[in-house]
RNA sequence: GGCCCGUUCGUCUAGGGGUUAGGACGCCAGAUUUUCAUUCUGGAAACAGGGGUUCGAUUCCCCUACGGGCUACCA
């Protein structure tokens, strides 16, 4: 979902400025590469409803949109550095890494990197003759290109959430911008494809703020500083328990999705359950997002889309993390439950009720979405009032205990006789006609109702009483009756 | 450890040199509903701490504390 709100963001800024929204995958890693992924993350965006003007599939102006489909574009530029200086072969091997690191370790540097101290004592294009340098090259021997860090200058930089950023480049390690085997890295890969293809703003998560210092010395570096895309770093979305940010391994352990859709993962057949199959609405999920981290000022919290689209800056994006709220985001789905026409109800709770079993009339369908909707925070919920559509099997055990007494048979059954003669059988009747016997008879509704109540639905608590028998009918209601008063009476 | 970013109710946040510091979720109470839910009303609940600057700081600056991120031939 942290994903997903990077995304969103992204698409809202877009959209909001007759900008286009594209999708590239950035795929330079292949021991990571993920069966499935890809159309997990199409599949993802459509739920939500982020159409993308250029992606893979669809293609457009400025592809490949796959960056290992873009491989052969990378080489040249990582060349174009190395021959204005900015870059070096470099050809430690992984075990000589880990010594040079170990080294640092044990001599307490206070910051221990691949950087201008180190460089000159390890196995690079600068430290080697040019002869062994092309040697080595020739012999096919594996490299790295890294980026030639300079000593001591301030990199600075602007960025749309946070203002000006500022470090020393001191700080900065020679990161490896060209892997060995022949795919670039995050880093360079992203600067060239976002200068091919034209991209205007970086809006992404606050983890990649240490290494915009990085990403600006590349532009420079390449000679595209007048067109380089603006910043804007995301604050993360925090884990409710207050350790750290929310990631993908969190799955359901903290007992809610973390996944947008339900996703499988192909190699550990782990299962991570999803806001969609939970039942949330995408417009709930993309809400509730939204406000993680930005707000409108105003006191409106329920957007659409096009709502959002309209009212989003990045201005109004805040700095800090915002910790997941579980219960925000039930409310979110509440409301917009509530804000479903009742045919989108109807046809929402038709699979649910056949799955369990259930049959309802399509005359009968709104009915019962009108008297079960208010108490619903997701469609499901409304299976609760499966009693409309059923007898009851049992009777909820404290209603009886509290309520079913001694005389409850007798009075029952003259309320069927009551019941009997109410024609039609509405609920406005139904109310005048049980209001009647209790000012007849004498009787505190709370004597009463619970007791019918539980006869005939087998519940202590739902929706209005007189409803609920005019939706089941007079034949329904009193066979109800009638078999509830034996078995309680039998006890 | 080093560097970077951050810090207003429990949570998401508004606000911004002088406010009764506002809203939402959640929680509690009352009203309505026989009940539950809904709805309505009310309530508890916050400017991390210390220094400055200022007539006045929650708001500006510094320090500390705390939180988070990064520190790979991962993104």
């Amino acid at each position: 979902m942290g994903g997903v709100r990077t995304a969103l963001f992204n698409y809202l800024f877009a959209k909001a400025n007759q900008g286009k929204f594209l999708l590239r995958v950035e795929d330079t890693d292949q021991t990571r590469y993920v069966p499935g992924a890809e159309d997990y993350i199409r599949e993802a965006l459509a739920w939500v409803g982020m159409d993308t003007d250029e992606d893979p599939w669809k293609g457009g102006d400025v592809g490949p949109y796959r960056q290992s489909d873009r491989k052969p574009m990378y080489r040249q530029y990582a060349d174009q550095l190395i021959e204005a200086g900015h870059a070096y072969y470099a050809f430690d091997t992984t075990e000589e890494l880990d010594e040079m690191r170990k080294r640092l370790k044990r001599a307490k540097v206070p910051n221990p990197q691949y950087n201008a101290a180190v460089r000159m004592t390890m196995k690079n294009s600068l430290t080697l003759s040019a002869d062994e340098v092309k040697a080595r090259l020739d012999n096919g021997d594996p490299y790295t290109i890294r980026v030639k860090i300079p000593r001591n200058e301030d990199v600075r930089f602007h960025d749309i959430i946070r203002g000006w950023v500022q470090v020393s480049s001191t700080q900065l390690d020679d990161k490896v911008i060209f892997k060995s085997d022949g795919m670039p890295t995050y880093h360079l890969a992203n600067i060239v494809d976002d200068h091919l293809m034209k991209i205007t703003h970086v809006i992404r998560g606050e983890e990649w703020l240490p290494s915009a210092p990085l990403h600006i010395l590349l532009y420079r570096f390449l000679g595209w500083e007048e067109t380089r895309p603006e910043f804007a770093h995301l604050p993360l979305i925090l884990r409710p328990d207050g350790n750290g940010k929310l990631s993908k391994r969190d799955g359901d352990r903290l007992g809610f999705p973390v996944f947008p859709l339900e996703w499988k993962d192909p190699s550990t057949g782990e299962i991570s359950s999803g806001y969609r199959e939970n039942g949330y609405y995408p417009e709930a999920f993309t809400n509730m997002l939204a406000f993680l981290g930005w707000n409108p000022g105003t006191e409106k919290e329920l957007y659409s889309m096009d709502e959002l689209i309209q009212d989003f800056t990045l201005e109004r994006v805040g700095k800090s993390g915002a910790k997941f709220d579980a219960d925000k985001t039930r409310w979110f789905n509440q409301q917009w439950l509530r804000m479903q026409p009742v045919e989108e109800l109807v046809s929402a709770l038709k699979p649910n009720l056949e799955k369990e079993g259930l049959s309802c009339s399509e005359q009968q369908l709104p009915a019962y979405v009108n008297l079960m909707k208010e108490r619903a925070t997701f469609v499901s919920d409304m299976l609760e009032g499966r009693y409309l559509l059923e007898a009851p099997e049992s009777y909820d055990d404290k209603t009886v205990a509290k309520k079913w007494k001694e005389n409850s048979a007798d009075i029952m059954n003259d309320l069927m006789g009551v019941f009997e003669k109410v024609e039609p059988f509405t609920s406005e009747a139904l109310h005048d006609a049980f209001n009647g016997f209790l000012q007849d008879r004498e009787l505190g509704m709370g004597a009463v109702l619970p007791v019918l109540r539980v006869l005939v639905t087998g519940k202590g608590m739902g929706p209005g009483m007189s409803d609920i028998m005019a939706f089941i009918g007079k034949e329904e209601t009193l066979e109800r009756l009638r078999d509830g008063i034996e078995r309680l009476s039998r006890g």
